[in-house]
DNA sequence: CAGGATATGTTATAATTTTCACTAAGGGGG
DNA sequence: CCCCCTTAGTGAAAATTATAACATATCCTG
């Protein structure tokens, strides 16, 4: 229970587990133990102990966990129990597909404005989300208290985009652009890189075979 | 060099370097050692080798990697000496934007065909591709020797198109529906959930303050 | 109210992965 | 042609992470 350090691996696994327990929510179901919740995300029930053991004691022995408190628990422990505003810089397919995921709106990420510098794109409306010339991003930012952006440009942009964004204040990044980014130490960053997840699979299937 | 089992990490580090490689490639850089690797993608130079040593040498002791030659190789370790071709379920706003997206194009992959089973989307082309509807799947899995699919259907439907693209003879499934997906032993499964990676920087942006 | 059944929290053990330090080998300059 | 400089390959040590086993606590039944 000490703050030491906590693997990454928990805190995705804390994610995912907290995804399911809104799902047990959302089905009334009010106890569940570390067994069943290790059968509902593919996991073991010893490691879904652990990863809580690392925050405190959630749970009942002899019963288990209460659904809707354990997952009060570990959205706080994820920063969740409030929303978070987000810019996403890339106007292209990606980003607009991204600005309208429900999957991070049900988890209180608010897209408010997304940023390009193709005056074809600055303007329009993408769902309730407009395109801002990147030149404002700064303004933006400030104004609207934004800690989160997401790079969704091509490669090549994509550290000349940090620059910016850095410059606005922004604390955060995820970066669709499969490239390595170089940010000052405060800033977080993580790189989703799709075609790395692709090539992960075609290891394996060549692998077996 | 044993074949014996290699850490899924260093399987994703081989996918940034190979990308990182094939940038100096087109800047006509012909030679690199393991510590400039390492500065390319933010790594350490003794874990760059050690990648490389699973798979054999590579490289020329005081020289370093012959680039083009070493993209090649990582390239054939990762089965990316021949292109794949992909199925895409779900033609909302993400499946559209991954049936465009270029990085999976860049690494040989190909999406064929989208599948889907509202009405109103069926029929329509994304750039060049159709969306069919998913009763077709099967034939087209097979006509058209699918191996990958990609699933981006909400995460309530995710299981039972499973069941869908596993009869129809899929290999490997992509899923970036936010739930956990049960398959059979013989097929390959990955998860892509983007929520997952924003709530990580939500966590360390809450450590930090 | 006591005892058995159940499930958590925790400690110890094992496995994995990374880091470090060193050995070996190729290339260029004197 | 030899020596020095550079850098890959490798094996051992350290750090990290996962697994397993157990001790503790709660509930429920009779």
């Amino acid at each position: 229970m000490k703050s030491h350090k906590i693997p990454e691996a928990t805190i995705i696994r804390l994610s995912v587990y907290s995804r399911y327990l809104k799902q047990l929510e959302i089905n009334n179901i009010t106890t569940i133990s570390s067994v069943d919740i290790a059968r509902g995300v593919n996991g073991s029930s010893a490691q879904v102990r652990k990863d809580l053991a690392y925050f405190g004691e959630f749970g009942t022995r002899g019963v288990g966990y209460n659904v809707k408190e354990l997952n009060s628990h570990i959205m706080k422990i994820l920063g969740l129990n409030s929303n978070w505003s987000v810019v996403i810089v890339g106007a292209g397919n990606l980003g607009s597909a991204l600005s309208q995921y429900k999957g991070f709106q049900e988890r209180g990420f608010r897209v408010l404005g997304m940023f390009d510098n193709d005056p074809e794109k600055i303007g329009r409306r993408i769902g309730e989300i407009e395109v801002y010339p990147i030149s404002q991003i700064k303004e933006f930012v400030e104004d609207n208290a934004v800690r989160i952006c997401v790079i969704a440009v091509p490669a090549p942009y994509a550290q000349e985009v940090v620059t910016w964004v850095v410059d606005a204040g922004v604390e955060a990044i995820l970066n669709f652009a499969p490239r390595a980014l170089s940010v000052p130490e405060h800033v977080e960053i993580r790189n989703v890189d799709l075609a790395v997840n692709m090539e992960i699979l075609t290891f394996n299937m060549c692998l077996n075979k």
